[in-house]
This record gives structure tokens, C-alpha cells and sequence, in this order.
DNA sequence: CAGATAGTTTAGTTATTACTAAACTATCTC
DNA sequence: GAGATAGTTTAGTAATAACTAAACTATCTG
């Protein structure tokens, strides 16, 4: 299988290639990314996964409210290899996992719980 | 020298894809590249050139009216490997190397000589 | 110099793209 | 179901990129 133009195409935006860079060597959660590059919205993000997606350049899988994404390299072929290159070396790697182990985003739910509302449905 | 990512940006667009395509093996003129091209304007394809030549993919070198340009595929590291691959065999290479010596746009100077005007030119 | 060819550059138009804000779906916990 | 988190999608905006037409530079011929 040839790589296509599209590949071309959506390595071409920095944004993407941060992206793919985040998940290049393991996967992370739709929030983490965000999380990694707060200068843009949520949905932002979100729609350049989805291009990304479309183009072939990453996996996704659902688990519970989470939605995590990982690129796959041998789409990229050679291509791939190149930005490995524009990347140096697996230093980014180690910094990143630190940085994101301790801005995550968990799942969070309340603890705070105390009063017993219970389902108060009329009907 | 590792590849930059202006050069992702360059190979991008199918139409600098083109370009490339057709000076990837020998050098053409500008004229000879917009011949190839019909559909846009000589001057989109001057446009275009100077991109190319500003992200370091060609090559440039003028001889007397006419301005010859080639691929420096080097530039392009392993991306180039992808782009043969896109364009297949070396057939594309043949069959427009018979179009374009059909289609020549050549210097055509006038052969109509008659009059005998000499340099008129005043002091 | 005039007239033609070869090519570049500029100004303005249009289509595309990346983005934001907000509405929407889905899951989880109580 | 209510309320929170996690994520997607939509409608609209702003910046960019590709293009056209035309003005411009340069070279060659006579």
C-alpha cells in the first residue's frame, strides 16, 4: 500500500504533527492532549484528531468517558522516519510522560458526597 | 541537516507536487512546466516556483531568456522516496518527456528577415 | 530602438482552513 | 434523573493560500 496525498497533506500543519507527536510512542487521552497545548480550545483539538483520524494517522478506542488516540507510524512511512529526525531524540518523550503525569485531567468524580438527595423524580 | 517543516508544507499542495514531479529527473524552463499545466496562468506557476525555491526543492539557473528549474530530490529526504513511490515507475518519466518535446515552447525568433534597420539609436 | 518572447511581481478575489463559542451526546456517580 | 466530567459537532469568523489579470523586467532579433 502506497502512502496517499492526504498523508501529505495532514502532516503538513504543525498543529497535527504536535499532536501526532504526543501520541507517537504511546497513547493518550482526547483531554491529555488538550491539556498539552492549552492555547487552543477543546474542540479545536478535537477536530484536527478527527482529521488526523480520516487520514489515517491514528487509532482511537473508547474506554468508559474517555477516548484515547495513538498515531501509527507505518502510515506515515517514510514520512514518519522524517519527523522522528525533526523531533531529535526520545527526550521529548520522558518530559512529556513527567509533565503529563502531573497536569492530568482525571476522571474526577464528586467525593463531596453528604446529603442523600436520592432520585427526587416527580412523576 | 535534518529536513524542516516548511519542506512538509511545500510538498502539500498537489499543484508544487506537480511541479516537482516534472523536474524531478531533468531540468525544464518555466514556460515548459506552465506548458504542462495549462489550467492555471503562467504567472500562478512562477508563484508557485518561487515557494518551491524559497523551501529549498529546486534549483534555478537562467540561459538567456529562458529560466531552467530542477528538482533537488536531496532536499527532500525521505519524503522524496514517498513522492516515486506516489508517481509509480519511470513511466511518467518517458511519456512526458514525449509530450513535452511535442509541445515545445520554443525561443521562436523571427525568421522574416527583409528590412535591414540597423542600429538606429541616437547620441 | 521597436517588437517579440520569457519570466517575475503586484494587487485584488475567492476558496479553504483553523479556530472559537456553544450546543450536543455519552458516561459515570449518587 | 441530577449533576458532573469527557468528548464531538455545528455555525460562524478570521487568517491564509491559490489563483487571475495585468503591469513590469529582461533578453533577443532586426
Amino acid at each position: 500500500m502506497n502512502p496517499a496525498p492526504e498523508v501529505l497533506e495532514a502532516v503538513a500543519s504543525p498543529r497535527r504533527r504536535a499532536i501526532l507527536r504526543l501520541v507517537w510512542k504511546h497513547e493518550l487521552s482526547a483531554g491529555a492532549i488538550h491539556q498539552a497545548m492549552p492555547d487552543v480550545t477543546f474542540g479545536a483539538v478535537s477536530l484536527q484528531l478527527q482529521t488526523l483520524l480520516e487520514a489515517g494517522l491514528l487509532e482511537a478506542r473508547t474506554e468508559s468517558r474517555f477516548r484515547y488516540y495513538r498515531a501509527k507510524p507505518e502510515a506515515l512511512g517514510p514520512v514518519g522516519q522524517m519527523l522522528e529526525e525533526m523531533w531529535g531524540d526520545a527526550l521529548w518523550d520522558l518530559k512529556l510522560a513527567a509533565e503529563l503525569e502531573d497536569s492530568r485531567r482525571g476522571p474526577r468524580p464528586r467525593r463531596k458526597s453528604k446529603a442523600k438527595v436520592s432520585k427526587a423524580k416527580g412523576g
